[in-house]
DNA sequence: ATAATAGTTGACTGATTAGTCAAGACTGGT
DNA sequence: ACCAGTCTTGACTAATCAGTCAACTATTAT
């Protein structure tokens, strides 16, 4: 069998990166190409369209990213801690993209999700798909959490995507603000969405 | 003087319907003039390029909503029923905006914010400016709960802000997993994270 | 070494894009 | 009636876009 090659990789990352600091509409499949050093032609070599490429540019971030979260979220760091460490490491990572390119970039699947949702439903399903995954974290804590009598989640599913989407929110606000600060203050106001009886309960 | 002409109207409500139900990006000059029965020439007469036209339907956005939002939000409304006055408002407005168009919306502004941020400030800042607008009154109503002894909140903009960020995280989810659901249960999420000790004490 | 296969290239199409412009049309105040 | 000034028109440019294709090249298992 013949040549093999990394170019596929240097495509979703390339995607990836576009599309985060820019848009999804502005990331021409020309500027993917030039910054991942390919031809259109290896392009439609690896993808059929530009809409397949961001799904699977969005899979491939997730796997990046899974072993990470999977310590960030192992049973054995405390419930309430697991979300600390998550937001402290979301927020470490934002400053440090930011020093790089200018801006707080918040998080790329609702960027891109928000921006895709009603015209192109194999993006959007994915973003729905891998929110599924990593609401899961935040659901396991939260149960956990409820077990050991930390806070009062009858329903952690609920609760988990009620969180996420007052984190992703707050994501959302910190971008088109350029701001760190509201990421800053979000833990306060994660114990809050969760409940948490005594806030200083809770170290970082 | 000479005539007078409504067109400048119909092409901001024309752009905010397109970039809202589609996005920014998407949403071509051409196809805004085709909604508002314009030709591109009326289009450049009224405004120098398609962002100040997205700023100026944005600024047009806040002017239509401003008096139903003094009035959801009047003091002599109890302080935490204004929130709930509110987010029944923004629900069963796109609720009805989705039998029309099949999808839940959510906030144009947090859609096309997070699709220019990087990119044009204008409309950026213009999203900024409305934004701020809009937390004065959650930060008055805040502000009011606090000296009710409802709530505790020793800063309530930063209460406010966190709260708005919550509520468009919610909305943005709403849209991209087009579903209502996480809507209606964000009155109990509002009250969570503005601490409000006993949750039925307030009525819907 | 060689052939089957995986990957690469660049030139191409046709559609769509934002934005320009000079000429003309309509209308309100007088 | 008529004119100043507001608005409208349609044809235009030049750039950019996604996507196609046939020919080509590099690799590697045998």
């Amino acid at each position: 069998m013949p040549r093999v090659s990394d170019m596929k990789k240097r495509l979703t990352d390339a995607a990836l990166d576009l599309m985060w600091e820019n848009s999804y509409g502005t990331t021409s499949v020309e500027a993917i190409c030039e910054r991942a050093g390919a031809k259109k032609g290896s392009f439609y070599y690896f993808f059929k369209s530009k809409s397949e490429l961001t799904a699977a540019a969005l899979e491939a971030e997730w796997n990046k990213n899974k072993a990470n979260m999977d310590a960030l979220f192992s049973p054995t760091v405390p419930p309430l801690e697991r979300f600390n460490r998550y937001f402290d490491c979301v927020h470490d990572h934002l400053a440090e993209l930011q020093e790089k390119c200018g801006s707080i970039l918040g998080c790329p699947m609702l960027s891109i999700g928000s921006e895709v949702s009603t015209q192109d439903q194999g993006v959007r399903a994915t973003v729905e798909r891998i929110w599924d995954r990593k609401i899961k974290y935040f659901e396991s804590a939260i149960r956990d959490a409820h077990a050991q009598g930390l806070i009062v989640a009858p329903d952690p599913q609920a609760k988990a995507r009620a969180l996420f989407a007052c984190y992703h929110g707050t994501l959302a606000q910190a971008r088109i603000q350029n701001d760190v600060g509201l990421l800053r203050d979000f833990k306060q106001t994660a114990m809050d969405v969760l409940g948490v009886k005594h806030t200083q309960a809770v170290s970082s």
